[in-house]
DNA sequence: GACAATATAGAGCTATTAGGTCTATATTTG
DNA sequence: CAAATATAGACCTAATAGCTCTATATTGTC
């Protein structure tokens, strides 16, 4: 039988709360993308936007719902319904769209909880390096916008062009 | 009965090759740190580095292992062995410190494998901005030594000193 | 030479997550 | 009303993080 509480100061990891940049990251990302390079508003339906970009129509609906709840984009339900950008390619930037679909930006899980994930955290020699990587990666992030990066006629398209 | 090669297109996710700034990466800079502020060639055993950086032993064990084979530390078997700094505390950065003990650092799958991950590759409008953070993060840790953030009494007493 | 203390090698374990799929429901347009 | 859409959320599977444990090889001390 061991105790209880065997070790107070041990960590408890949490890996739900640290960087994943994924599928999920790069599927909103291209579905922003193909959006972004439509004329301003205009509502274009998941289908189209899955099948131009070679997203999973299911988790793709997900993902939409994501980025709808954090206010990136407008959805249109019903006949004729599906997504718009909702506001203007250049002021959204991927640290929100990281943020949207995945969780906050963080390098370790020493960084999250205002710091006091980790019993050391007041002694600790190594945060300061991590938070400052952190740091850097979010500002970059930040400063890139996804109308920068739009896509008018998907990834599909460019390479069916370049293969032929 | 679905066709065997469904989606040819489709990346398969490799997350295996994906960043994680875990446990892993955190017990190994605080043995390194410790290890770090010996006198030169100093033989520690593992129960001591364990015990001052409160580092589950027998994960330790794997981590030094790692560690030896990635020529950061000197194992020394049998009795009073133990492990010792291999370089300059100086000359070893966090950047090998992390490909030691977890993979080539990669933000995302599409960056790994020589950028042949994914079949989009040549006609990504985001791939670039992921490898340029990704250089960010690399160029920065690879600047930051073991011996900038050494650690002679362990965050263990230094911590008790910090509760009386 | 025996013994004790060490590192090495590697099997195995559990909770959690990534990356989906699927079904049911509510909403809108023609 | 019917068809096409988004929404909500249950469910699934393979893989991974973060360990633990056992067995073995090596070395210093008596």
């Amino acid at each position: 039988m061991q105790e209880a509480a065997v070790n107070s100061h041990r960590a408890t990891t949490d890996r739900s709360s640290l960087m994943n940049i994924g599928r999920k990251v790069d599927y909103a990302v291209r579905a922003l993308s193909y959006l972004a390079a439509q004329p301003q508003r205009w509502v274009v339906g998941s289908k189209e936007i899955a099948e131009r970009q070679d997203i999973p129509t299911h988790f793709m609906s997900k993902i939409m719902k994501d980025l709808a709840s954090a206010g990136l984009v407008d959805s249109h339900v019903g006949r004729k319904g599906g997504f718009s950008l909702a506001r203007l390619p250049e002021s959204i930037n991927l640290k929100e769209v990281y943020e949207a679909v995945e969780k906050p930006l963080t390098l370790m899980a020493c960084l999250d909880r205002g710091h006091r994930c980790c019993a050391y955290d007041a002694v600790c020699t190594q945060i300061s390096v991590w938070e400052r990587a952190q740091m850097l990666l979010a500002d970059y992030l930040a400063g890139i916008s996804i109308g920068s990066i739009a896509d008018r006629e998907g990834l599909k398209g460019r390479l069916n062009r370049l293969d032929s």
